[in-house]
DNA sequence: TTTTATCTACGAAGATTTTCGTTGACACTA
DNA sequence: TAGTGTCAACGAAAATCTTCGTAGATAAAA
């Protein structure tokens, strides 16, 4: 019964970020954290995580009171999930358009462009 | 009154792609482009193409019977903006963060790698 | 032990998306 | 001109997303 992972959607990622970044989390610090940027009432943050749980985007525990919630996959594989989508839909699977429009649209660092150039070698050498 | 650029639903996309493809087309023609692909009544096209016309996001010549819709904005614009959007909401604006699940999502090919590479190059010296 | 605060569960309203069916206008054809 | 296709408009159902309010359980405080 391992479905595929859903896409989540705006909300739910903003939800997904939060526990990334403060791992297995109560409603309340998930809310207390999206309140500093977000209008969000709690019961709002507490029913998208009941939704997530069914999706099975996350999942909590339960034995105290606070359920504590943590989302079921790691970070980089959503990530790469999304990236990997909107590379589809949109670039047709090419990489360097995805590249130069994400470049065009987003002041970079030089030493962004350093990384992305090391990104590229160890690519390569990786082969995979 | 120059509303700032819907992003596009995941339908619309679709649709876009078909145009900024074809060029300026009916919905006839969109339709059978999209059959290919997928299973979609002539008047779901349709009416995503109204809808998009309210929106502002294509527009129409109606001197034919059949009227002619067009994307408002070219491709370009359209995929910088999201792949700006996601570079933002879900990599906090890290472009290398980007690339890198970009890549580990997709196999490129040794052109893409050596075209990406040429793409740094001359974000580096264009400055830009 | 009454009161107060905190939590989950439930339901539901409102918005947006996705998908068509139906209707009436128009045009082509036999 | 009667019949057959093609087209846009309209409305609307179904699905999904977003947002809360309320109720009831539980724990903490007074």
């Amino acid at each position: 019964m391992n479905q595929p992972p859903h896409k989540p959607t705006a909300s739910e990622l903003e939800i997904l970020r939060v526990l990334w970044h403060r791992g297995p989390s109560t409603v309340r610090e998930v809310h207390e954290s999206l309140s500093e940027k977000k209008d969000l009432g709690y019961t709002t943050v507490l029913k998208l995580l009941q939704i997530m749980t069914t999706k099975g985007t996350v999942r909590r525990n339960e034995t105290q009171r606070a359920h504590v919630y943590e989302a079921c996959l790691p970070a980089e594989q959503t990530k790469r999930q999304i990236a990997g989508d909107m590379l589809q839909r949109v670039f047709e699977g090419s990489a360097s358009q995805l590249m130069m429009h994400a470049l065009a649209g987003s002041k970079s660092s030089p030493e962004e462009i350093g990384e992305l150039r090391r990104l590229l070698d160890e690519y390569e050498r990786g082969g995979r």
